[in-house]
DNA sequence: GTGAAAGCGCTAACAC
DNA sequence: GTGTTAGCGCTTTCAC
C-alpha cells in the first residue's frame, strides 16, 4: 500500500480544509494562490500523493486500461504492446495487463479487468465471447479488438487490413514469376489469419491460380519448420507464410534440406516485418505491418468511446506495405 | 467504469443485508449455505462484480503489482514479463505497467504507480534514484530490481549471476584455444553490464590475458554492429557479447565483410540465449539466463515481503548455464 | 475562494 | 450467522 500521507494531514499541515488540498490537485479548479503554494509546500514536505483509487470511486475514471494479450514473447506482439503503451501512456492511461496464455481464457481475465474499474479494454488474444462482451456493454466499458475481430459484436476494432495485404503478397508472387505457390496459415479460425487466407486466395485467382498446397504452422518457429515440410514436397516455386517467425522457418528448411535456392528456385514472403526478418541471413521480403499506427489508433479510438460514451463502435483498417529484401 | 450494479441491489435483491454480500464474496468468511446461494444466485443474475477498488480502499491491498521495465521490444525482456505475468497471476496479483522509453523517467514512473497503491513494484529498467527509493519505504512498498541492482538501497534485488557467468564465457573461449579475445559491452554503468565485464575480465585474468579489444554496443543490433567494425579491426580470435543481439550482429559483420569464418578463425557468444539464438542462421553459442527462474524469484520475493513488511530485503542470485551451439 | 457535509462501494468490528 | 455502524481517502455540491 502506498502513501499513509491523506488529505486530510496536508490540510492540517498548511491550516486549510480537506477540499482546499484537493482542489490544488483536480486540475480545472479555482484556488488562490496563495492557498495553492500553501498546500504545494506542505504536501512536498510530507510527500503526499493522492490516492488515485479512492479519486475513482467518485471520478468514475479509473485512467487504466485494461489489456489482454496472448504470447508477448512473439516478437511482433511485444511491438505492439510497447507502442501501446506509449499511446495509451501520452493519453495518461496505464495499462493493467493481462496475458492469457490459453485463448479461452480470456472471457475471465475480462471480467477481472472490469472489477478493477478500468475505463476501457484492449483485446488483442483470443476470441471473445458474447457474454464477455455483454458484460462490458453493461459496465458501459468500450473495447477495442486490437489486431482481432469479435464474432458479433458492437466493440469497436483496430487492424492491419489483411485481406488487402495478402492479396498484395499474392500479386507480388505472379509479378516475379512464379506459378507453383504454397501457402502457410496460421490458426485457421482467427479473423486475421482467415482474412489473410482469403485476400492471398483472391490474389492468386487473378491470375487464375490456386496454391499448390496448404498448411498451418501455427503462428510460430517450430510449428512452420513442421509445416513446411509438407509444403516443400510439392516442389512451389512461392511461399506466403502468415508470419514472418513461419516464414524464417521456411527459409531454413529449404537451407537444411539442401538444393533448392531462395529465391531462385523457391521465393517466400512473410508477414509483420518483425525486427529479425531484416537480418542479412534472412534478409525477408514481408507485409509490413504498422505496429505503431495500429496503436496510436486503437488508443485514440478508445479515448473517444470513453469521452463519449454514446458513440458507435467503429473499424478502423491499417494499410500494410510490402517490404522488399532478397528472399522473394 | 464498470458495473453500475452495487453491493446494495444484490443485497436487496436477495433480502439480506450487505455484509452478507460482502461476506459471501470474501474468501474465509462464514455464510450460512442457504444465504450464500441466495446471494450468489442474485449476483449471477445482476450481473454483479465486486469494486475492486473500493475494496481496496478499505483492505489495503491492491492486488495489482506496478511494474516498471524498459525496451519490451527486446527479445529478453518481452520473455522476462510474460514469465513475470504469469507468475504473478498465478498469485492473483496484475500487473500495472510503464514503460521507461528513457530511464530517468523511472523515477516518475513509480511514484505514479505508488498513486494507484500497488502493493509492490517490480523495476526492470533504468536506474532508480534514492529520492523514489524513498518514496517507497515510506509508502511501505516494497520494491524489487529485476535484473538490475539499485544503487545503495535497500530493494531486494532478483538477477542472474552475471558475474560467474560471464567468467564461464570467459573460460569456454580459453577451452576453446582462443587467446586474442575481444569483449563487447553493452551499456557500462548498468550494474548488470558491469558486472559481466568484470566476470569476464576476471576469467581471462585466470590465463593471465586481457581483451586485446573492448567496444560497446548498447544492447541493440544496430549498436552491435557498429561495434563489432572496431573490434574485428583487431583481428580476435573470440569475442565475448553481452547480448545475443550483439553477437548475432557480430557474426553478420564477420560475414558481410568475408574471409573470416565462424568458429575456425572466430568464436563468438552472447548472452540471454533468446529464441533467435537457436535459428541455424546463427547457432549461436551462449549464457542462458533463466527468465522464468527470474520471474518467479521476482514474484516470490514480492509476495513474501507483501505478506510480512518488516522482512529484510534480499538478494537472490540466478545461475546461468552455457549453452553450447555451433559458434563458439 | 473556501469550508462543511454528503457519499462513491466496499469491508470490518461489534452486538445480537 | 447476520445486520448495524463506522469508516477507507477522496471529490463535489452547497452555503457562505
Amino acid at each position: 500500500m502506498s502513501s499513509r500521507v491523506t488529505a486530510a494531514e496536508v490540510a492540517r499541515a498548511a491550516g486549510v480544509s480537506r477540499s482546499a488540498v484537493s482542489r490544488v490537485f483536480t486540475p480545472g479548479t479555482s484556488v488562490s494562490p496563495a492557498t495553492r503554494q500553501r498546500v504545494e509546500a506542505s504536501a512536498a514536505r510530507l510527500g503526499y500523493r493522492p490516492n488515485a483509487l479512492a479519486r475513482t470511486l467518485i471520478t468514475r475514471r479509473s485512467r487504466i486500461i485494461g489489456v489482454v494479450m496472448a504470447a508477448i514473447d512473439n516478437p511482433f506482439h511485444a511491438q505492439l504492446l510497447q507502442c501501446l503503451d506509449a499511446a495509451l501512456q501520452q493519453r495518461g492511461l496505464a495499462i493493467l495487463l493481462r496475458s492469457a496464455m490459453r485463448p479461452e481464457l480470456t472471457d475471465e481475465l475480462i471480467l477481472h479487468l472490469l472489477s478493477y474499474q478500468v475505463d476501457g479494454v484492449i483485446v488483442a488474444s483470443g476470441l471473445v465471447s458474447s457474454s464477455a462482451a455483454k458484460a462490458c456493454v453493461a459496465a458501459s466499458t468500450p473495447v477495442v479488438m486490437l489486431d482481432r475481430l469479435m464474432r458479433a459484436s458492437r466493440a469497436s476494432a483496430v487492424g492491419s487490413d489483411n485481406r488487402a495485404a495478402a492479396r498484395m503478397a499474392a500479386e507480388h508472387l505472379l509479378a516475379i514469376g512464379r506459378r507453383r505457390i504454397a501457402f502457410m496459415s496460421g490458426t485457421p479460425g482467427i479473423s486475421t489469419s482467415d482474412d489473410r487466407a482469403r485476400g492471398f486466395l483472391e490474389g492468386l485467382a487473378t491470375a487464375g491460380l490456386k496454391p499448390i498446397a496448404v498448411a498451418s504452422g501455427g503462428y510460430d518457429y517450430a510449428g512452420g519448420r513442421l509445416a513446411a515440410q509438407s509444403l516443400l514436397a510439392h516442389a512451389p516455386d512461392g511461399i506466403f507464410c502468415e508470419n514472418d517467425l513461419m516464414a524464417m522457418a521456411v527459409i531454413d528448411a529449404v537451407r537444411s534440406a539442401g538444393g533448392v535456392r531462395v529465391p531462385e528456385d523457391l521465393a517466400v514472403i512473410g508477414f509483420d516485418n518483425i525486427p529479425a526478418a531484416a537480418l542479412p541471413a534472412y534478409a525477408l521480403t514481408t507485409v509490413a505491418q504498422d505496429a505503431q499506427e495500429m496503436a496510436e489508433a486503437a488508443a485514440a479510438l478508445l479515448e473517444a468511446r470513453i469521452a463519449e460514451p454514446g458513440r458507435k463502435a467503429t473499424r478502423r483498417l491499417i494499410p500494410c506495405t510490402l517490404v522488399r529484401r532478397q528472399s522473394a
